[in-house]
RNA sequence: GGCCUGGUGGCAGAGUGGUCAUGCAGCGGCCUGCAAAGCCGCGUACGCCGGUUCGAUUCCGACCUAGGCCUCCA
């Protein structure tokens, strides 16, 4: 089993909307891995673009020391999202041997031609071309908004190589120095490390015209005519403002800074709160959504603290699996979790904490200690004090001084400190989203 | 203009041809010194108009509306 999922191109911090693919397609890796345990997923790393070279011109540094840095702090995100790694992350730059030898072999298989230091793919060439996007070549020609360019045979043909000015990245070529074009870089990475037939090919459905489109007719071509991707799974966009986030429209929300803003798991449940497909939409009152539901869980579980889990690997609840087998629905999967919680709850146990942690697991979530979870930004308070309060208040409730126990009660609450009252003592906790 | 998705209760968001989504928020009750948490209960939800059907939120058609792709984009 193989999964391919288009990575980012490293030259700048990533976005919450960025982060959605790898988050829902983390879930399902984790699903996959239970039935397939020799899957193989690969996450790319685009490390050699035009926006590349713009920013490394721009900064004066090489363009490896911003794709460093930024790689990097892509996966520094994805860790803070709870985002496993993939098992393999090729980068662009480290296959370019074999995206040379796919576009001669494009060339030779009279797919591809070269002109002016260009080569391109030849898209008459390729009947299919459009089957998955679901538009016909003749209506994209008419549609006028792909780059006409002399060397062009046809508006649709699009660059597989192109040439490197000295000033900017290039790397030797039959064709003189250059540089891969975008969508060659997929093909050949994929088929580098999953053969030329993967199962399962992921991505943002942005990429679905003409990213996939293009490496479905480079892939087919250079291998023969086989079945490039099994499977296409494209999830929604993330909208903000009711419009797509996106780096061009401006109206990005960075995981780098929602990170030190918000809890990382209630980023991930509000990613997982929709179905992949559908668009979700973003926003202030969605994240505090999420936060009270984990509050909730996390509620269950601290009460639970005590209990004992099971020996062994934690149970997979069968309902949470069946609702993600069925085409990933991840809200079904929430919901799931959330009966699991009340049962938690209500009968106690060890089976029903493991039923409810194991569940969390599949999905990501409820990862951390659930005391640890109520007390997130206690470095911001004094704890000494917030238990000095608390003993304060006690002594007056035991004198029923009731008047003083609640102005304890309000300074806390000051503090952003919310009390409660249990059989095992006084319990408090940051109210900070 | 072409090609796609959607429009579900205050909010988020699944799902289904005919008794339940779920969560968040709200309301009432129990509990509590009072709260909080927890527990119990509550709210005439499925864009609009037709059609099919014994019956449609669910199928079909038109319309309105939102968004995406057609250019870099997760």
């Amino acid at each position: 089993m193989t999964m391919y999922l288009c990575g980012p191109t490293v030259y700048n911090y990533v976005h919450i909307g960025n982060a959605r693919g790898p988050v829902v397609f983390d879930v399902l890796a984790r699903l996959l891995r239970r039935h397939y345990p020799q899957l193989v997923y690969a996450r790319n790393i685009t490390d050699v673009d035009d926006k590349i070279n713009a920013a490394a011109q721009q900064q004066g540094v090489p363009i490896g020391t911003i794709t460093e840095r930024f790689a990097q702090a892509y996966r520094d995100d994805m860790a803070g999202l709870g985002v496993a790694p993939p098992d393999i992350e090729p980068h662009a730059t480290t296959h370019i041997g074999p995206i040379i030898t796919m576009i001669e072999s494009l060339l030779d298989s009279g797919h591809a031609y070269a002109a002016e230091g260009h080569v391109l793919f030849d898209v008459g060439s390729f009947p299919a071309y459009g089957e998955l996007s679901g538009r016909d070549t003749g209506e994209l020609i008419a549609g006028s908004r792909v780059e006409v360019a002399p060397y062009k045979r046809s508006p649709g043909d699009f660059v597989l190589w192109k040439p490197s000015t000295p000033d900017l990245p290039g790397w030797d070529s039959p064709w003189g120095i250059g540089r891969p074009g975008w969508h060659i870089e997929c093909s050949a990475m994929s088929a580098a490390h999953l053969g030329d037939t993967i199962d399962i090919h992921a991505g943002g459905v942005d990429l679905l015209f003409p990213h996939h489109e293009n490496e479905i007719a480079q892939s087919t071509c250079a291998h023969g005519g086989k079945v490039f991707a099994r499977w296409w799974m494209h999830n929604g966009m993330l909208t903000f403002d009711g419009r797509k986030m996106s780096k061009s429209l401006g109206n990005v929300l960075l995981v780098h800074e929602l990170l030190k803003l918000h809890p990382a798991e209630a980023l991930r449940l509000r990613l997982l709160s929709g179905h992949y497909r559908q668009p979700l939409d973003w926003s202030d009152g969605a994240i505090a959504q999420a936060v009270s539901t984990l509050d909730g869980w996390y509620r269950a579980l601290r009460d639970l603290a005590d209990v004992e889990l099971p020996a062994g690997d934690l149970p997979v609840p069968e309902r949470v699996e069946a609702a993600l087998c069925d085409d990933l629905n991840t809200p079904q999967a929430l919901a799931e979790l959330s009966v699991l919680a009340d049962a938690a709850r209500q009968s106690g146990t060890a089976a029903a904490k493991a039923a409810l942690l194991g569940g969390g697991a599949l999905l990501g979530l409820l990862q951390q200690n659930a005391e640890a979870w109520f007390k997130r930004g206690e470095s911001s308070v004094d704890a000494a004090h917030v238990e000095d309060l608390l003993q304060q208040r006690q002594a007056a409730r035991a004198a029923r001084d009731f008047k003083r126990a609640d102005a304890i009660r309000d300074e806390l609450a000051a503090m952003n400190i919310a009390i409660e009252d249990g059989t095992q003592g006084t319990r408090w906790s940051v109210q900070k989203s």
